[in-house]
DNA sequence: TGAGTCACG
DNA sequence: ACGTACGTGACTCAG
C-alpha cells in the first residue's frame, strides 16, 4: 500500500507565510487552508496514494504549560489569523476523504513516525512535511518530501536514503545524532555549547554516534577545545539525543488500512469551499455537480425553452422585474435566460421576431433589469440600434461595491459565496441545452436569489445611491466608450517603430562592445552577471532581489558615473519598452476600423479606479520627450478634434477637503501654487524666496503624503537623509494639522470597521489591519489613508464621465467620450463643436461634486493627443 | 507561471 | 530587526 503522511502544521505554516492575506468577503482568514489544499491536491495528483493521513498538534489546554516550558521555550506561538484557520481545515479534510490524525501530547511529528514505522514490505510511505527533523524518518521505503520555498517558489524535495547521504553525508539515525550535537533552539533542545551545524556534523561523520564519541572521548583525535566543550555537555548531549529522536510508537491507530481514502461528502465539501470563496480548488476536485447537491434541502427549478414571446413579455411586464442572464456570440445575442417563478425560461435567438422581443424587453423602462454583466448588454444594445432601459442591478457591480478585493465576479461565484449553490435544475427535455450550457442554466437559476441578497446587502452598507448613481450609469459609459475607440495612425506608429529600431539595434551594439560580449540584454539575470560579476564589469551591486541583483532604473541611475555602460543600457531598456510595448503592442490591436478598442474594466482595483486592458491605454508614455511622441499617433477621425480635460492636483484637493484642513483649503480656495505654499510653509521660508529645488521636495511630500508617506521613501525619492526626510514630514503634519488628524482618524476608524471607504461609501476591507506582521498591518495602514483620496478621486471622475455623457448626448450628439486615464478625460468631437465642448466638459468636471475646495479642470483642443498637453 | 522591469495616474 | 509610498497592465525571461 502507498502511504501519504502528513505534517499539517508545518505545510499549513508554509502556507500561511508564503501567501499573503487572502480573506473571504467578510474578512475570515483562508490563505493557510488555501495554499494547504493547493499542495495536497498537487501531492494526490503525483502521487496518487492508497491512504492519507493528516496529523497535527494537538495543543491539550492542561498539557500545553508543561510542553511550552519544556520543549518550546523559544518557539512563537502561531498568529491568531492562522489558529481560526486549523478547524476549518480539518472539517473541510473529512469533508474530502482524509482521515486526521491527532492525540494530545504529541506532536504531528510522533504521528508521522509512527505511522510510517508501520509500512513493511510492499509498502510504501511519502511524508509531507516543511520540517527538516523528519529526514530522521526516511529508510528504505520512507522518503521524505520536503516543501521549500526557494527564491518565493514553493517546491518539495524528494528525500531517500541517498538522497540524505548526499547531502549530509550520513545516515537518517545519525541525523539525531547531529541535532543532539548541534541542538535546535526553536524545538528547546540544548545541544553541546559552543558546536554548532558544522561542527556537529563532522563529528557525526566522523566517529557515527555520540555514544562512540563519548566511549572514547579522550583517545579520539578530536581538538582540545572542542573535547572540553564536549565532555562539559556530556548530559545535555544525551538528553537532546532522547529529546531529538521522533517517537514511533504514539498511541494511535495503526491500522493503515483506516487511513484509506473514505467516500467524500460533495455536498459539504462543496459548501464549504464555496462559503470560502475557494473556486479554483473547487474546480480542481471536479466534482461531478449533480453529486454537489444535497437533494433533501434543494430548490427545484424546471428549465423550458419559449418562442411564444408574446406571453413572455406580458408575464415580465406584468411583474415588473426581470431576472435573466445573455448568452453572446459573434452574431449577437444567441440566448437570453430567465428566472421566472416558475424556472428557467430559455429564448433563443433563432427567429426574426426575437430581435423585436429582445428590442421591446430591453427597451422596457417600466422592466426592472437584474443581470450580471450589463456593459456587455448595453454594448450590444449600442450595436443593434436598442435603447436599454431599467437596469436595477447588475449582480458583478453590486458585489464589487460590497468587497472589492475578489477577482472572480462570476454568477456561479457569487452563488457560492452567499450560499446559493443548492439548486437542481429539473431539465425536463431540456437535458441536451443543459448539457452544453450547465454554467449559463445554473447561473439563470440563481440569478434572482442572488439579486435579493446582493441588493439586501448593499442596503445593509448604505451603498444603494453609489450602485445606483455611479456604477449602473458608468456601465453604459464603459460599454460606449469601449466601442467607440480611439483613432489611430498606423503608418505613423509603423514610421516611429522603424526609426527606434534602428537605435534599438545602435544601441545594442555599443553595449555588447562596451561589455566585451553579447548577452541577451533583455534578460537581468544575464545583464547582472555581466555588471556585477568579478569577472566581468566588476561594479559595486546594490540591493539584491530573489534572483540575484537588482537592475532596476534607480539601482543603474546610481551607477552613471561608474561606466559609461550603464547610460547606454538605460537607453536601450527605454527605447525596447518603446518598440515591444507600444509600437508592436499597440499595432497588433488596431481594430478593423482603424481603431483601438481599449476593454475598460470596472471591477478590477480595489480603490474603484477602474482599468484598461488589451491595450492599457492609461501608460500611453508622456514623461520623456520620445515617449511622448507616440501620443502623436493617436488623433481625432477626419473633421474632428479632441478634447482633453485634466484635473489638478484632484487627490491632493480631496485630501484637503476630507481632511477639512483650513491651511490647505484656503490655499486651494485662494488659487494658490500648493506646492510652493507647502514648501514656503513647512520650510518655513517666504513664498517669494521659495525655489524650484525647495518646490520640488514639497511636491514629492505632498504626493508621498498621499500615499502613506514614510521617512525612508521619502529620502530616496528627493535624495536627503533620513532624518531630514523624517523633519519634512513632521513639519508636513504640524502645519497641515488637520491632515495629521485624518490620516490618524483614516487608520482608526479602519481598524475599528474592518474597512477604508470614500466620501460616497465606497468600501475596501483591510484584513491587513488585524495581521500580526508588522510590515503587513503596516502596509495596511497606508492603504487606509491612502484608499479614501484615491477612492474619492475615482468616484467623482465616474460621476463627471456620467455627467458628461448624458450632456453630450443631449446638446452634441456626434461628440463622444472616447477615453479616461484616471484624472483625464478624452473626447472626439466634430471641429466646430469642439470649443464649445471643451466649456462643456470643463464646467461639467468642476461640478461633478460640490466640497469645500474647487475642482479645477484644464482643458485643451487638439488634432491628436499629443497636442492638448 | 512568477519575477523583474517599466509605462501611466 | 524588519523593509521601505498608493493604484494599475504589458512584455520578457526562465524554470
Amino acid at each position: 500500500m502507498k502511504l501519504l503522511v502528513i505534517d499539517g502544521n508545518s505545510i499549513i505554516n508554509r502556507a500561511f507565510y508564503g501567501i499573503r492575506a487572502l480573506t473571504t468577503k467578510d474578512g475570515k482568514f483562508t490563505n493557510g487552508i488555501f495554499g494547504f489544499m493547493n499542495i495536497l491536491l498537487g501531492m494526490m495528483e503525483d502521487l496518487s496514494p492508497d491512504a492519507v493521513a493528516v496529523a497535527f498538534d494537538v495543543k491539550h489546554p492542561t498539557f500545553r504549560h508543561e510542553m511550552y516550558k519544556e520543549y518550546k521555550g523559544t518557539r512563537k506561538g502561531a498568529p491568531p489569523e492562522l489558529i481560526e484557520q486549523f478547524p476549518t481545515l480539518k472539517e473541510l479534510l473529512g469533508y474530502l476523504g482524509y482521515t486526521v490524525v491527532e492525540k494530545p501530547g504529541y506532536e504531528a511529528d510522533d504521528i508521522l513516525g509512527t505511522l510510517s514505522a508501520q509500512c513493511g514490505e510492499g509498502d510504501f510511505c511519502y511524508i509531507l512535511t516543511g520540517d527538516r527533523d523528519s529526514l530522521q524518518l526516511v529508510r528504505n521505503n520512507v522518503n521524505v518530501l520536503l516543501a521549500t520555498t526557494k527564491m518565493g517558489q514553493s517546491a518539495t524535495v524528494k528525500y531517500d536514503l541517498d538522497k540524505i547521504n548526499e547531502v549530509y553525508g550520513v545516515s537518517p539515525e545519525q541525523l539525531i545524532d547531529i541535532k543532539a550535537i548541534q541542538g535546535d533552539t526553536s524545538d528547546n533542545i540544548p545541544g553541546v555549547a559552543g558546536i554548532g551545524e558544522k561542527g556537529a556534523g563532522d563529528l557525526i561523520r566522523q566517529f557515527g554516534s555520540i555514544e562512540y564519541i563519548y566511549d572514547n572521548l579522550s583517545e579520539l583525535d578530536i581538538k582540545p577545545g572542542m573535547k572540553v566543550k564536549l565532555e562539559a555537555s556530556r548530559d545535555n548531549a544525551f538528553l537532546s539525543k532522547a529529546l531529538g529522536r521522533i517517537c514511533l510508537s504514539a498511541p494511535i491507530d495503526t491500522d493503515l488500512n483506516s487511513y484509506r481514502m473514505g467516500e467524500p461528502d460533495p455536498v459539504k465539501a462543496t459548501n464549504l469551499l464555496s462559503s470560502l470563496e475557494m473556486t479554483k480548488i473547487l474546480k480542481k476536485l471536479n466534482f461531478d455537480s449533480a453529486e454537489t447537491i444535497d437533494e433533501s434541502r434543494a430548490d427545484t427549478v424546471s428549465l423550458k425553452l419559449t418562442d411564444d414571446y408574446d406571453a413572455l413579455l406580458s408575464s415580465l411586464r406584468a411583474s415588473g422585474k426581470a431576472y435573466f442572464t445573455v448568452k453572446y456570440n459573434d452574431c449577437g445575442i444567441e440566448y437570453i435566460l430567465f428566472k421566472m417563478n416558475d424556472g428557467v425560461v430559455v429564448v433563443q435567438n433563432a427567429d426574426f421576431m426575437f430581435l423585436t422581443f429582445a428590442s421591446a424587453f430591453l427597451g422596457d423602462s417600466a422592466i426592472e433589469k437584474y443581470t450580471d454583466d450589463s456593459k456587455r448588454l448595453y454594448s450590444f444594445c449600442d450595436s443593434s440600434g436598442i435603447e436599454l432601459n431599467g437596469v436595477k442591478l447588475d449582480t458583478s457591480l453590486a458585489a464589487y461595491l460590497l468587497n472589492p478585493n475578489s477577482s472572480d465576479y462570476s454568477v456561479s461565484t457569487l452563488a457560492g459565496a452567499y450560499s446559493l449553490n443548492n439548486v437542481k435544475v429539473d431539465c425536463g427535455d431540456m437535458a441536451e441545452l443543459y448539457e452544453s450550457e450547465r454554467e449559463l442554466v445554473d447561473a439563470a437559476a440563481v440569478i434572482e436569489a442572488l439579486s435579493i441578497k446582493l441588493t439586501a446587502a448593499i442596503d445593509e452598507n448604505n451603498q444603494r445611491k453609489l450602485l445606483e448613481e455611479i456604477e449602473l450609469p458608468l456601465a453604459r459609459v464603459l460599454a460606449s466608450m469601449e466601442r467607440e475607440g480611439f483613432f489611430v495612425d498606423r503608418a505613423g506608429i509603423e514610421q516611429y517603430s522603424d526609426k527606434i529600431a534602428v537605435r534599438l539595434e545602435e544601441s545594442l551594439r555599443k553595449v555588447y562592445d562596451m561589455a566585451g560580449c553579447e548577452f541577451n540584454l533583455n534578460s537581468p539575470k544575464q545583464l547582472s552577471d555581466v555588471l556585477f560579476s568579478e569577472d566581468k564589469l566588476n561594479l559595486p551591486h546594490g540591493k539584491k532581489t530573489k534572483s540575484g541583483y537588482s537592475t532596476n532604473a534607480d539601482v543603474l541611475e546610481s551607477l552613471r558615473d561608474k561606466h559609461p555602460i550603464i547610460n547606454e543600457i538605460l537607453e536601450y531598456r527605454s527605447l525596447s519598452k518603446l518598440k515591444s510595448t507600444y509600437c508592436d503592442g499597440l499595432l497588433k490591436v488596431i481594430d478593423n476600423d482603424g481603431r483601438i478598442h481599449s476593454t475598460l474594466n470596472q471591477t478590477e482595483t480595489r480603490t474603484g479606479r477602474i482599468s484598461s486592458t488589451e491595450p492599457n491605454l492609461q501608460n500611453i508614455p508622456v514623461r520623456t520627450e520620445l515617449g511622448r511622441e507616440l501620443r502623436r499617433f493617436f488623433v481625432a477621425k477626419d473633421g474632428c478634434s479632441l478634447v482633453d480635460a485634466d484635473y489638478s492636483q484632484i487627490e491632493l484637493r480631496v485630501l484637503a477637503a476630507l481632511a477639512n484642513d483650513e491651511n490647505m483649503t484656503s490655499a486651494f480656495i485662494n488659487g494658490d501654487d500648493i506646492h510652493s505654499i507647502t514648501a514656503s510653509q513647512v520650510m518655513g521660508i517666504p513664498l517669494e524666496e521659495v525655489t524650484s529645488a525647495d518646490r520640488r521636495k514639497a511636491k514629492a511630500v505632498n504626493f508621498g503624503i498621499v500615499y502613506g508617506i514614510g521617512a525612508f521613501s521619502l529620502s530616496q525619492d528627493i535624495g536627503t537623509s533620513v532624518v531630514e526626510a523624517d523633519r519634512y514630514i513632521k513639519g508636513y503634519l504640524a502645519n497641515y494639522s488637520g491632515v495629521a488628524a485624518f490620516m490618524d482618524n483614516a487608520k482608526t476608524s479602519a481598524k475599528e470597521n474592518g474597512y477604508a471607504e470614500t466620501y460616497f461609501g465606497r468600501r475596501r476591507y483591510l484584513p491587513e489591519l488585524h495581521e500580526s506582521n508588522a510590515i503587513r498591518r503596516a502596509f495596511g495602514e497606508r492603504v487606509a489613508m491612502n484608499m479614501p483620496i484615491q477612492g474619492t478621486a475615482a468616484d467623482i471622475i465616474k460621476i463627471a464621465m456620467i455627467r458628461v455623457y448624458e450632456k453630450l448626448k443631449a446638446e452634441f450628439p456626434k461628440a463622444r467620450l472616447i477615453m479616461q486615464v484616471h484624472d483625464e478625460l478624452i473626447i472626439e468631437a466634430p471641429e466646430n463643436e469642439a470649443q464649445a465642448v471643451a466649456e462643456l466638459l470643463k464646467e461639467t468636471m468642476e461640478t461633478a461634486c460640490e466640497m469645500s475646495v474647487p475642482f479645477t479642470v484644464e482643458v485643451a483642443c487638439g488634432k491628436t493627443w499629443y497636442d492638448t498637453k
